[in-house]
DNA sequence: ATCAAAACCGAGCGCTTGCTAGTTATCTGG
DNA sequence: CCAGATAACTAGCAAGCGCTCGGTTTTGAT
């Protein structure tokens, strides 16, 4: 499963690409079987903190000491709430994943004409993205430290969402809005909008939906 | 420096982002003050190895005697040819984003119309993104590893090759054939060609220039 | 053939890592 | 007010880490 470097990659806003994967079929929705051994408040908010610091320093570079440190207790006790190491990024990426997969759907319902929807799943991901940024920068640089099952987990939201925004494209491309290959048209729209967590900056000028706007008029559809 | 993990970030094809950074003025170009302890064959034969085993591990689980091992010899005889192990990962990123800039150079002697300018950097950064891929995908995930000084030098190579991409950018925007936030413009377009290192496949259809053709009609420059 | 430089080896030092075990403190519902 | 569960602490182990160092082999120009 590790084997080929480039074929499996985790994306922020919980992309895992995983090259000419099919889509699991009917497979129940991964974000309702959280099989977590521990859900407690606690755990969310150490998660967080864990967030802050895999995306700062990076995973392996974050000790369980520094985690421990950076919750108020020693680094023992941080056995109590996660099994392992692994386990917390694992969670971390979890819940910006769950967070990007709820934004999106709210953001499709109810709307119909494709131009609209595909402004509105644009922001969506932006907003995300940029919100949960630790989360996903994390997702980004830290999934080779995934166990397989985490990763399959993982993987799991990452077809969903990916559906989505392919559905999303099909449907423009269908209506004349958008041409060309229309997997080779998601690639390059999620690259450019993930690609916004490597530059984006919070206190500028620019929101982002503003730059949601900005790249659908770069393509042709503002 | 390293304060905001954000605001700095190494792409592959040698990008370094560095937010609203001014170019640095008259500064010699950083390609030709290599200033490394130590430049023979051996060397580069060691570094592409490397770069295999960077890319598919990650930096920091990637040990010495990893390193070692692939390399045929013991872990001690590593520091007679690298101070230590950041300089390996620095001469990884450091090849890669050397290329770049040569390929990148090469690709647009001598033409002069925006488009086809536009078009043949494109295609020069894919072609040297997915040859070198190994030292890219490095580049993009492993940067927070380097030293503040082989960042330094890396990020001067970055600035070179961000500004043979905007003034491009500039030039179609001068002709008509973009319109838009300029600078955004370029982090879009990039953002959709780093993008394709998560998940290009060297053994699919497409070539490279392929899809730089696909880029180009998509923001309407085909 | 010579010999200095370059490359490599073997052994291991000092330190950090993730994690465990056994124990104590704190909280919560009846 | 107490019993049980949850949370945290203390202390440290075993393994692995980057790296050092003195000595040996290999290489290549003369």
């Amino acid at each position: 499963m590790r084997a080929d470097p480039y074929r499996l990659l985790l994306t922020p806003l919980g992309g895992l690409w995983l090259i000419d994967r099919q889509p699991i079929k009917n497979q129940a929705s991964a974000r309702f079987e959280m099989t977590v051994s521990n859900n407690s408040k606690r755990r969310k908010e150490l998660v967080a903190i864990a967030a802050g610091l895999f995306c700062e320093q990076g995973y392996e570079r974050t000790t369980v000491r520094m985690l421990a440190d950076a919750m108020g207790i020693k680094s023992g006790s941080l056995f109590h709430h996660f099994n392992d190491k692994q386990e917390i990024l694992c969670a971390v990426i979890q819940e910006g994943m769950g967070n990007a997969l709820q934004i999106a759907d709210q953001a499709l319902a109810g709307l119909n004409d494709p131009r609209a929807r595909f402004k509105a799943l644009a922001k969506a991901h932006l907003r995300t993205l940029l919100n949960d940024r630790n989360a996903h920068v994390v997702a980004l640089y830290e999934w080779r430290s995934l166990t397989d099952s985490s990763l399959e987990l993982l993987i799991g939201m990452r077809d969903e969402y990916e559906q989505l925004w392919q559905q999303v494209i099909d449907d423009c491309v269908s209506a004349g809005l958008l041409q060309g290959d229309k997997p080779l048209i998601r690639r390059f729209a999620l690259g450019a909008l993930n690609w916004t967590v490597q530059w984006y900056d919070a206190e500028g000028e620019k929101t982002p939906d503003d730059l949601a706007q900005a790249l659908a008029e770069l393509i042709g559809l503002g």
